[in-house]
DNA sequence: TCTGGGGTCCTAGGACCC
DNA sequence: TCTGGGGTCCTAGGACCC
């Protein structure tokens, strides 16, 4: 073991991760404790499951395979739609029993977090390992949730020790104890180590994680980017990722996606998805007062081949009635009438805070006022009365379509180019109202 | 895993400039 | 006018994650 690095000291830097046992599953377990033990899942809504509990994977029930199915290998499933406002709440009191533990926390997804703990000991009176199993106790207690906790040297060592006894498990991989936990696992399974570079490390001959772990430095350089190396580093005991701690409440693009059944080719339909994307997208920014500076769509066609447009807005927006210009664009760039489709998607790029946008001398800022003052009336009415209540008229061929009856399709929304000053009325006659 | 939805980061290569 | 070399910025697209 000599070849791995680890210092004599046996905890140069002690990382936790934690991931909570079946997530989902679990928060409905904690309102209805009825269900508890019951084979439950989560993704009704879908069709898909998002969650099995643990009795329903003692059924065979997975994660991803449709309710069918499921119900086929576990006729007394209990199947829930998912409630994610709810699970948000559940993941941020598990974040805050954390930080109890020590500042340095860093949300990483909805059910898993890490945590630095690195010189705690003292102000806690406990060790590393102590502290890890305290973790557990204090969540199981306090938010009813189920955690698994990893503790080592590194991140992806910790993610690595999480997973190793789940659920419910606290496993230590001090230094000394990494070839160990290293030797029978396969390279895929690593964090960060996903099918391209997988394959790939299987070419060079080397399947498990401790034969990676062990290939020489200049080997690593040379066959790998920088994230490989990081991961070879981080094996071997080597902390080089960071724990970013902060609550994440900003992001970088915001995308909303629709596969639909069955695949289609008309035209209406699929502005309608993709006009249905944008809208759902651009609620999103405004609810964190962002605003894109560019828009990507795209098309997937039944074969899963994807074509996609990107264009730069004039002018940073959160606005659907300003960015459908735009997105109609692509669009007609994009289809193809011989193509069948099965799903749409828009992406709201190069997203910066709304405060930040200046309106250009050539655009007329009453205009500009006005569809702000339109959209926080929207946003209002929504919100009192369900998300898309009011809505560009073209999308609501979705709801048409719902129930089977064609509307005539309007693009009225189209001769609005931002910057253009001519036309004088501000939308709400584009605007559709749900009943 | 016959393939849902929402994200981030990294790299290679072109455009442009000196 | 031709040629070489180097830097920065941007974009497309790949890879990976939950």
């Amino acid at each position: 073991m000599q070849d791995l690095i680890f210092s004599l000291h046996s905890w140069p830097r002690a990382i936790v991760h934690i991931d909570a046992d079946a997530f989902f599953a679990s928060c409905e377990e904690a309102i209805h404790p009825e269900l508890k033990g019951k084979p439950i899942v989560t993704g009704a809504e879908r069709g898909i499951i998002a969650c099995a509990s643990y009795a329903a994977k003692a059924y065979g029930v997975e994660r991803g395979i449709p309710i069918q199915e499921a119900k086929r290998r576990c006729p007394n499933l209990i199947v829930l739609p998912s409630d994610y406002e709810t699970y948000s709440l559940f993941s941020r009191r598990m974040f805050s029993v954390l930080r109890h533990f020590t500042p340095q926390v860093e949300e990483y997804s909805i059910d898993e977090a890490f945590a630095d703990i690195t010189g705690m000991r003292r102000a806690l009176n406990m060790s590393y390992e102590e502290i890890a199993l305290a973790i557990r106790e204090k969540i199981l207690k306090e938010v009813g949730i189920s955690v698994s906790v990893g503790l080592s040297l590194s991140k992806v060592l910790a993610k690595v020790a999480s997973k190793y006894r789940k659920p419910g498990g606290v496993t230590f991989i001090p230094g000394r104890e990494i070839a160990y936990f290293l030797k029978d696992l396969p390279v895929e399974k690593i964090w960060g180590i996903g099918p391209a570079t997988s394959a790939y490390l299987h070419k060079l001959g080397v399947l498990t994680a401790l034969e990676f772990a062990r290939l020489p430095e200049h080997v690593v350089r040379k066959r790998l980017t920088k994230p490989g190396v990081e991961i070879w580093r981080e094996l071997r005991g080597e902390s080089v990722l960071p724990v970013v701690d902060g609550e994440k409440e900003t992001y970088a693009s915001i995308s909303k996606t629709k596969t639909f059944s069955p695949p289609t080719n008309d035209p209406d339909y699929l502005y309608a998805h993709l006009l249905r994307n944008l809208e759902s997208a651009c609620i999103k920014a405004r609810r964190y007062d962002l605003a894109a500076g560019g828009l990507v769509s795209f098309l997937k066609q039944q074969n899963f081949e994807i074509q996609a447009a990107e264009t730069k807005l004039n002018r940073p927006s959160s606005y659907p009635l300003e960015i459908s210009p735009f997105l109609r664009e692509q669009f007609n760039y994009l289809y193809r009438p011989h193509n069948t489709y099965r799903a749409t998607g828009v992406i709201l790029i190069h997203l910066k805070p709304e405060e930040q946008v200046s309106y250009s001398l050539f655009e007329d800022p009453i205009r500009a006022e006005k569809t702000r003052l339109l959209y926080h009336a929207v946003d209002e009415i929504n919100g009192k009365y369900g998300k898309h209540t009011l809505h560009l008229a073209s999308s609501h061929l979705i709801e048409e379509r719902g129930k089977g009856k064609r509307g005539e399709p309007t693009y009225r929304e189209t001769t609005t180019l931002p910057g253009e000053t001519k036309r004088k009325h501000i939308g709400l006659p584009l605007l559709h109202l749900k009943l």
